[in-house]
DNA sequence: TTTTTTCGCTAACAGCTGTTAGTTTTCCAT
DNA sequence: ATGGAAAACTAACAGCTGTTAGCGAAAAAA
């Protein structure tokens, strides 16, 4: 009966898609039903659909406004004029942080863009193979500078990424460590395993 | 029509939990029907019954199975005299070859074990828990005996198992290294991280 | 061969899914 | 205060979900 509550500066839309950011990363898109989403917005499924399309369009733009964020910060890490391991650390510490400020939706879109159908999936998938891909060939080109020690590349990548994800456990857990500290550790673990 | 063929030494709900891990990982339990998987099993969905008794049943078996096998092997890794270091070699080593080997029932087990319902997804919550607990356990051993670096326990535990779950794109990926290649290289890079 | 067990089939169920149509209420701008 | 836009509601849809019942065929045991 009454109406979704914006909350500053946003409209109804992002009210919904920050509650099912939240939803599906509890428990999965799949999941999470429209019925569920509206009775955690306040609010008849069918009236959902004064502010969204679909329930795939809420996915889509989880997905994107995540991958947009995180491809174009890599590509000014890129461009910038530093050392191979300052790169890395720079990638590094921008991921954690996402992670910890932002994680639903960094979480989300790490686990359930399979959930995408064409042309949104093929199109992340994309973006995320060139994401991996630039990461690669930083850590290739700190190999032959010798800055970085001879490993295999896209093993590396595989590495620093899925650690990166599991601050998941972090958030779930009780005693966390302040965020600040959580960076520290990781890089420290992450980086030292790279650097020669 | 026809009967499920068994392979050698295994029974017919076995060929069914093998299949049903292949499409959990690749699309998901809840995005997984019955008549899906009947399909690739070769029968009619309510033909499965005759062999199992529910569809959760199957992630059951599947994850605690994978959760026993892990459970088992780090008490033996712990009750052994070797130092700290080479423990969690000797953890990680199972891991990243189970992750190889039995690729679809390890992922199957990490991924989708939220989607169990109680009792048993409080069991597979405290057995991950304990899991956790005892590497943690591990390296702080290994920090007092200064073997290890000084760092957040948790956080090592969390970037040491996410690390090895990204296995996953290596199964995905084209022009994969050899499985022993990947593993000294995800030990170098993931150890010295830890060694002081 | 006959009997018994195992296992596949079809048909059907009740409940849930995302979504639409049509209507009524709420609230802002005039 | 009032007209119009925005956004809520109810009712309903077609399709899919996991699962059961009952029956006939195949294989195993006798």
């Amino acid at each position: 009966m009454a109406k979704i509550k914006r909350n500053k500066n946003g409209t109804r839309k992002d009210v919904i898609i920050s509650k099912a950011a939240k939803l599906f990363r509890e428990k999965g898109y799949n999941a999470t039903s429209m019925r569920d989403l509206a009775e955690h917005v306040g609010v008849e499924a069918a009236s959902l659909y004064n502010h969204i399309s679909s329930k795939s369009e809420i996915l889509q733009e989880i997905c994107f406004k995540v991958a947009n964020e995180f491809t174009s910060h890599i590509e000014e890490v890129y461009a910038s004029s530093t050392n191979s391991i300052e790169k890395i650390e720079a990638i590094l510490r921008f991921h954690i942080r996402q992670m910890v400020d932002n994680y639903e939706e960094v979480y989300v879109n790490d686990r359930e863009w399979k959930h995408l159908s064409d042309p949104y999936l093929s199109n992340i998938q994309n973006q995320r193979r060139s994401y991996r891909q630039r990461i690669a060939q930083i850590i290739e080109e700190g190999i032959r500078k010798d800055e970085i020690k001879s490993i295999d590349a896209p093993t590396a990548v595989l590495i620093m990424l899925h650690a990166v994800s599991g601050i998941e456990s972090w958030h779930r857990s009780k005693r966390k460590i302040p965020g600040a500290l959580l960076e520290d550790n990781m890089i420290m673990i992450l980086v030292d395993g790279l650097r020669r």
